[in-house]
Order: C-alpha cells, then sequence, then structure tokens
DNA sequence: GGCTTCAATATGTATAGACATATTTGCGAA
DNA sequence: TTCGCAAATATGTCTATACATATTGAAGCC
C-alpha cells in the first residue's frame, strides 16, 4: 500500500467498516492510538480521520471518540449519465437526428415557457438519439436565447444539443426529475415501440446564475433502459 | 460570517463559482495569495481548498494553479428516499399493509434466489405502502433467512420490512436500478390503477460482507410519483 | 439520593516550518 | 532550431505544538 500515509490510514479504517468487521457503533481508536499504530503525527491521523466523516462512514464525538456510522435510512444517489458518453461506452455507434428547429416565443399560457424565455424567444430542439442505428432516447429541448443566444447559430452535427450547451453556456443548478410514462402515438413511432408502452422520463432544467438556460426531456423506452446505482455505507 | 477560518475560506470561494462570479475555467487564487488576503497559514488555506477539490469545484495542478472545474458531463446525483419518510414528511399518513408472508425455498431455475438463499430458505414479503390511505407503492420483498434469521419472529406492524432490516442488519454494500414497465393485472387492481398503467420500478438488492440479504422491488405510479434531485456543480 | 462543579479526555482548529513532487518556463548547448 | 536540463513555482504531505471546545465521569456538597 503506496501512497500518502494518511490515504492510507483512511483505507486501512475504510476496509475495516465495509467488511464488516466494525459494525455501525463500534468504537474505533482514538487519534492519539492511531498515532501510535501508525507512527504519525495527530494532524496526519485527523485528516484521514475527518475524510471519513465527510464520506459518512465515521461519527465523532468529543471526549466519547469516533465510532462507525449507522448507514443513512436509503440514500442512495444514482448517477444518471450523459446519453452520448453512455452509448459509447457501450461500443455502439452513436448518432443525434435533429428533427425539428424551431424559434418562436414563449407560450403565454405556460408560466414555466415565460420564465424560460425572461422576455426573449425560445428555440425549441426536437430530435432522437441513436444507438446502433436504432432509437434509443427522444429529447424534446427548449432553450432560453435571452440565456444562450449564441446556439442559434449552432448545428448539432457534431455534438447534440446537450453537449453543445455543457461547452458553451456552463450550469450553476440544476435539477433532474425521474418518471414513468405510456408512450403516446409520436413517442412509439419515434421509438419504435408499442402505443402505451411503460418509458422513462427525465425531466431536467438548468440555471445559470438564477437565469433559467434550458429544459429537456428525454424519453427512453422502459424496457431497454435502466439507471443503476451501485455503492456502499457513505459511497 | 463565524465558524472555523477554513470554512469561511471555502464559503467565500465557493460562493464565487456558484455565482457564476468565477467561470469554468478561472484561475483561482494561489495558496499563497489567500494567505495574505486572509491573514492565516497555509494549512488553513489548504484545508479549505482540498475541500472544494473532494467537492468537484476546483481542479488544482502543481506549478500551474488552482481552476474552476468545468461542470461534469450530466452526473447529477438523485436521491432515492425511504418510501415511509418521504410520505411522513409530506404530511400524510403512513401506513404498510402485508398482503403476504411465505417461507420458501429458493427456485432453483433462478440464480439469484439460489444465491439469495445461500442454501437456506427465503421469506417472500408482499405489501402496500398507503399514504394518506391510499395506495402508494407496491412492494415485493425478499429476504435471506440465512443472512437475517431474526426476521422470521418479526412482526411489521410498526415499521415496514425495509426499516425493520436497516434496524437489524445493516448493509454494506446496495444496488439500485430503476426503470419504468407496465403495470399487470395485480399491480393495477391493487394500486387501483388501469392495466398497462406506466409505472417507475426501484429494484434493489443490499448485501452485508458480501452475503446477500435481500431484493425488493417497489412499483410505483408512474403519474403519481417521481424522483427528484435538485443541486448545483459538484454537489 | 440528587445536584452542581470541575477536571480529564478526545476532538476541532490553527500555526509555522520542512521537504516532496509535479509542471512550467527559460536558458543553454548540440 | 530544437532538445534537454535546471530553476522557479504551486501544490501535496507531514511534523510538532498550541489552544479551543464539547462531553463525560467523578468528586463533593446539600
Amino acid at each position: 500500500m503506496t501512497g500518502p500515509l494518511h490515504q492510507r490510514i483512511r483505507g486501512d479504517i475504510e476496509a475495516r467498516i465495509r467488511s464488516g468487521e466494525w459494525a455501525p457503533g463500534h468504537k474505533a481508536p482514538t487519534e492519539a492510538e492511531l498515532m501510535d499504530q501508525y507512527g504519525c503525527a495527530r494532524m496526519t491521523v485527523n485528516k484521514a480521520m475527518t475524510a471519513l466523516v465527510e464520506a459518512g462512514l465515521i461519527v465523532r464525538r468529543k471526549r466519547a471518540g469516533s465510532f462507525v456510522a449507522r448507514p443513512k435510512v436509503h440514500a442512495p444517489v444514482l448517477n444518471i449519465p450523459d446519453i452520448q458518453s453512455e452509448i459509447v461506452a457501450r461500443g455502439e455507434a452513436y448518432a443525434f437526428r435533429l428533427l425539428a428547429r424551431t424559434v418562436r416565443a414563449a407560450d403565454r399560457d405556460s408560466p414555466e415557457e415565460v420564465e424560460l424565455a425572461a422576455g426573449g424567444k425560445l428555440l425549441e430542439l426536437d430530435g432522437v438519439h441513436d444507438a446502433g442505428g436504432r432509437p434509443f432516447a427522444l429529447e424534446r429541448r427548449l432553450v432560453s436565447l435571452k440565456a444562450a443566444p449564441e446556439i442559434e447559430a449552432a448545428d448539432f452535427a457534431e455534438h447534440p444539443p446537450g453537449a453543445w450547451l455543457l461547452e458553451h453556456v456552463t450550469w450553476t443548478e440544476a435539477e433532474s426529475r425521474i418518471g414513468a410514462i405510456n408512450a403516446d402515438a409520436e413517442d412509439a413511432r419515434l421509438l419504435a415501440l408499442d402505443e402505451g408502452a411503460a418509458c422513462l422520463v427525465v425531466d431536467r432544467r438548468t440555471w445559470r446564475e438564477g437565469q433559467h438556460v434550458t429544459r429537456v426531456r428525454q424519453v427512453f423506452p422502459g424496457e431497454a433502459y435502466d439507471l443503476v446505482a451501485r455503492f456502499g455505507p457513505g459511497a
């Protein structure tokens, strides 16, 4: 085990916790004891323990000591991958087909569109992500031209709109929502599914400095796609 | 602005990044400059910067300096909440109705069940989570009695099986999968939906010290439920 | 017994200095 | 000109020490 000493200490303790050797509630050695064990300064031990606290593996109480944390109520995190890299990672050919591109005003009846437009116009982009020549996901996106005027000149031959935006207009805040819907006739046609088939929907909105930049709704065939998260306590 | 100095430094810099004042790629002050600004030791500044690196907000390169990180390709994380606390947090009444409880052997044709049972028997628990008196989620769970023998004596009046297990058999590893399905006749009946309605499915398996403990499949009405994640860069 | 007080303990924060390491820059030699 | 080496720079790690702070446990008092 090479590398920095504080990492080694952290790793040793983490291993004991993950293996179950130290059950939740188990009292870990004090910093003084670890100093002796590793023959190092307290700051070094402290750095290791602090990292374990941030990772959620250890809880510390002054005077009492350090204890293995109780894994929280299922509070796992799930990684929502970028579609393009997801497909490429599987070794399949990726393509984005732009189906429609419209510049229009916000629908006055939709408060959300009005907020997104912020007094300007909206760019609506509809397209399909293909994996290995077959439709993989549907995308409908609205972009505020006030927040990202440069996108009007962009073509999406190289990068799909999501990647283009990520490159050119960095977000500072985002919200994702995951749900399930029954494919309507158009969804079904574009994804080559039967009408009514269950689909996973990811609805994502991003902001930059408080200004709403884009909203995208991606539809995946429920049968063919799922999101996976694997983790240990605190990870 | 009280609290530890290293936290204040971290907070100041984080605020500049999140506000967009420092765009991705922007060069942050060096540790020496921050020492001067705050009139403190380098270790203190270093602690702040290290925390920002772990939070994914800053990238550091020796000799070159510290830079605001480019937000990763959509790498948001999604919190999959615990059903009971989710419902209680909304201010609705929570209840778990156990529909079936069976002790049985693993299905020899299912490699997964065989692995879960690990030579012992399985406890199958089917039930419905109610929110405000209406069905909110369906749950079908298999528990390895070898891994959690105490559960045979448990009744789930107070805590649903998930909470019981969390309390009594801590997991060290877990995997969650999220997908979409069309409700079959039974799902539809139990959730008071139409057959074929799109539902969100969370499939979760947990292990303890390499031993598979439980597998649970939760079905949510797609129309009524979605998972939300809100975050800023690195958060 | 029950209460307060006080000291011991373990962590939390901070310092100043030291050496290690990676990377860039610029200078000098082939 | 270009290659290669060395110096400068900024971060990475570690030490030894100091004082602050929260909590526990025990002593002492009513």
